[in-house]
DNA sequence: TTAATCCTTCCAGTGACCGGAAGGTCAAGC
DNA sequence: GCTTGACCTTCCGGTCACTGGAAGGATTAA
C-alpha cells in the first residue's frame, strides 16, 4: 500500500503521514523505488492517531497512548491517568473559554450596535 | 519612558511589545541612542491591546479594534460585529470542547485502571 | 512516447510569541 | 576615568502540528 491509499484508508493527509513518520510515531518501511509501503499494522496505527488526536490529545500524548497500545505489559490505570490529565486539562479550558464568552456577551449586550461613535465595548477594551 | 518601564505599565512582557512594534501594531518613535520611547498614548494602546487580547481577539481582530478605537467616526456596530464574530467562535469552540469532553468521561468511566492490560479507552482509540 | 499522476525530499510559513546570543548604552560607585 | 551591572538593541531559532509548494524521480494508461 503507497502512501496515498494509506491517507485514504486512515482518513489523515499524505502530508500528516510523512510528518507522523518524520517525527517517529510510525516506520513504514520502504520498497526498492524508495516508496513507503505501509501494513495492516501501519494502518491500524494510524487510525488510533488519527483518533486520538480527534480526541484532542496532544502528539506526545499519542505518542505515550501508543506506546502502551504496543505494550501487552501494560497497566489500563496508566491510560486511565494520562485520559485523565487531558480531561483536566479540556475542563479548564471550558471554564476559561465559558468566562470569556460571558463577559463578552455581556459587553455585546451593552452596545447599541448602531452609526454613532459610542462603543461600551472600545471603552471596557481601553480600560475604561 | 523606556520600554521596560512601558512592560509594567502595561503588564505586557518587552518581547511582546516589540513583537507589536514589527507587526505594525504600535510604532514608539526613538531616542537618540536608538531606544523605543513611548508616550501615554502608546501606553494606552498597549492596555487596550493587552485587554483585547486577554478576551481571546486575535491580533487581526485586534488591528481592527484599534483602527476603530482610533477612528472618531466609527460606526459602533462595527465594533459590535466583530466582537459577535468573535463571540460565535467561542460558542463553537466551547460546543467542541464539551464534545469532546463527554466522549473522553464517558471512556474514562468504563476503564478500570488497574494493572490489568485490558482498556477499553484503548480499544475505543483503536476504533474497536 | 508522452502525459498525467503518483511519489520523494526539502524549505518555508502558520500564530503569537519566548529564549538566548552578541553587542551597544547608561547610571552608580570607586 | 573605569568598571560593573542593568538596561537596551537586533537577529536567529524554537514552539505545535501540520500545510503548501518547488524540484525532480517513478509509475501507469493511452
Amino acid at each position: 500500500m503507497n502512501i496515498g491509499d494509506m491517507a485514504e484508508a486512515s482518513g489523515l493527509p499524505a502530508k500528516t503521514i510523512r510528518y507522523y513518520e518524520d517525527i517517529g510515531l510510525i516506520r513504514p518501511h520502504r520498497g526498492d523505488n524508495g516508496y513507503r509501503v505501509f501494513t495492516e499494522a501501519d494502518r491500524q496505527k494510524l487510525i488510533f492517531l488519527s483518533r486520538s488526536r480527534s480526541l484532542g490529545f496532544s502528539i506526545e500524548d499519542c505518542r505515550s497512548l501508543l506506546s502502551l497500545y504496543d505494550n501487552r505489559d501494560r497497566s489500563s490505570a496508566d491510560v486511565k491517568n494520562l485520559a485523565e490529565e487531558h480531561l483536566e486539562r479540556i475542563r479548564v479550558k471550558i471554564a476559561e473559554l465559558e468566562s470569556l464568552h460571558r463577559t463578552l456577551k455581556h459587553l455585546i449586550h451593552k452596545c447599541h450596535g448602531d452609526d454613532r461613535p459610542e462603543c461600551p465595548i472600545l471603552d471596557d477594551l481601553a480600560g475604561a
